[in-house]
DNA sequence: GCGCTCTACTAGCGCGCTCTAGTGCGAGTA
DNA sequence: TACTCGCACTAGAGCGCGCTAGTAGAGCGC
């Protein structure tokens, strides 16, 4: 390859086009276009001709001429939250769902300095034809005007009335499903942290006292306020061991906000000597990769990451597909996992 | 806005272009791109009726015409593994920087079932300038060739002789660090949990056998073999657990091969009753989030993932701004930050 | 009056691609 | 022979923008 035979960019390098090829190989630009979008219209011997040449010269098409000249993207842009390991989750499955579908994906995070707005606006400049929020944050006026303007997913946060898509888990089943667990072990003192505003936590709070309630256990329902957050787990640790010293028993189960809680609640307890599930059984919400960290697991309740985001991607698609379609709402049936740090009650 | 006044995109949405706001604003499409340019040549009063019309249309320039016409696309790609929460940290550090120095940046990740490959080529389709690799897996020629192809950047990993600039902590020193703390507080029996194949493992793992030699404990040399993750601690802390029980006294400090593993560890340990730090002191390394999930907090070695990602960038937008510049390599330097679970050994 | 410069603006080409409307040609049909 | 038809391929417009080269007009000195 000698300089100058190809387009030149800013570092130096070369970059062929289209047109190199078609030269290369000795036939017109629109073939070698046919060729790579896979169309009928070039015989096979010059399809594997085109093909080989492209390849020699190191041709790869440039989606930006293309989208521009398709006039469509064909491009689904992702907003999540950096750090949040469920939303690494939802990427995972968001990705081959997208290709299934014919669509791209481009990423777009939101970080301590980098709002979620500008965040979204970055995707929408890339001409992304919808926009999934993964656990958004956001004014309910952003979103809806998003919504308006384009398509929108949002997933684990619901906003009523917001001319979005949701995709969210069940929180209220997962909730009873870990409830009625803790029951049929024989707990009766169960207390719930909870995520403050969190994604979810606000339903998961309801569904907890209604639980308590259903099983007539309303005279030992108790909330203590937390977040999705370790050290919210440990604090709420030190506060009950503190009650105990002062003569009133440890509750026999928590229902933790979620797994990162959890374990920070079983750190704390464990250090004081209080043996998990002997002594007081944990539940966790997630299924994070923080299960895993005990040695006996955390029984949590399983968000299915995989069909969330695959319902987040076809609501997307269908809607960018038929404009016609009103925004849905998919509810994603959560699961109990049950593991090693919920048992029976210590006996008194 | 009546149907049709503008563009019509596949979702059936409006979609504004240049020569909307020119019509609107009763100016040349040209000034118009001079004002969202921010160059000199339009009188402050029609940039603010440009301005103004644009933001009522809701007109927003479309990256994908400009970098076609622009021919670069200031943009920088980063390949990063979903899950690997340092990787997130590092994002963190990328935008900020990238956007100081008037870049944009592109997310691809790779997953299990979307190789580091397939996220690289998806960033070169869209005309990144260069490519920032996040503790990358990929085989040095691999790398090379993209060096070759493109300007390149490697976080966390080394490859010699391929045509990359790296950028890394300098892990012998960190290791030193907690080395010298360890054996200053008193240790001898220091075993280490290597990280397998990861990146910056088999540095951390000459630069423990040193240190010991150093401190004249070559007898004492010990390296278990293992991963960057929980399950390789826990592993690990069976296995110790199990020596002890054949009469092997437990060693009374681990250095861990990053803080996923140091706290696996610490999980089975103290579920055994050994007590960190009075019976074994424990030290991780990355200063991940996982280090707070202690009470008492992990004593690790922190990377400084800001300056990393900093160096990243400026590496990057150097190469691109001076074709001839050759790659470099920068070393971060790491540090030893002392929480709770190191301690002077037990007395025997 | 002339040329000159400076500011504010415009005309129009081209970036690399897609896509519609073709062309040329050999085989099949009347 | 004349014609259609289908296949393999091509010409060329246009996607939304950036940018170079240009113009028109005001202000200035001589």
């Amino acid at each position: 390859m000698s300089e100058g035979e190809f387009t030149v960019d800013a570092s130096g390098k070369q970059r062929p086009t289209m047109a190199d090829v078609a030269e290369k190989a000795g036939v017109s630009r629109a073939l070698v276009s046919i060729v790579f979008r896979n169309q009928p219209g070039a015989s096979e011997e010059t399809r594997q001709r085109v093909l080989r040449v492209a390849d020699e010269i190191g041709y790869r098409p440039d989606s930006a001429a293309r989208l521009l000249a398709r006039g469509r993207s064909r491009t689904l842009g992702v907003m999540f939250t950096v750090q949040q390991t469920f939303h690494t989750n939802l990427i995972e499955g968001i990705y081959p769902e997208a290709e299934r579908l014919g669509y791209e994906v481009l990423l777009s995070g939101a970080t301590s300095g980098r709002s979620e707005e500008k965040a979204v606006e970055a995707l929408l400049s890339h001409r992304c034809e919808a926009v999934i929020l993964l656990g958004s944050f956001a004014e309910p006026d952003f979103l809806d005007e998003l919504g308006r303007r384009t398509v929108a997913v949002s997933v684990s946060r619901r906003v009523p009335h917001a001319h979005v898509d949701f995709v969210h888990s069940a929180e209220a089943k997962g909730v009873r499903q870990a409830m009625d667990h803790l029951v049929e072990l024989g707990h009766r003192t169960i207390v719930h942290i909870d995520g403050g505003r969190g994604p979810g936590s606000a339903e998961r709070r309801r569904a907890y006292r209604a639980a308590m309630r259903r099983h007539g256990l309303e005279a030992e329902e108790r909330v203590i306020p937390g977040e999705h957050t370790e050290q919210s787990g440990i604090e709420t640790g030190r506060l009950l061991l503190t009650e105990r010293e002062e003569g009133r028993p440890l509750p026999t189960a928590v229902l933790a906000g979620n797994d990162r809680s959890a374990m920070g609640l079983l750190m704390s307890l464990t250090r004081a000597g209080v043996e998990v599930p002997r002594d007081m059984s944990v539940v966790g919400y997630d299924d994070s990769h923080l299960s895993h960290l005990m040695p006996i697991g955390l029984t949590t309740v399983r968000q299915d990451a995989g069909l969330m985001a695959e319902h987040a991607v076809r609501y997307a698609v269908e809607r960018l597909e038929d404009p016609q379609r009103e925004p849905r709402e998919a509810v994603v049936e959560p699961k109990l996992v049950v593991r090693g740090t919920s048992g029976p009650p210590p006996k008194r």
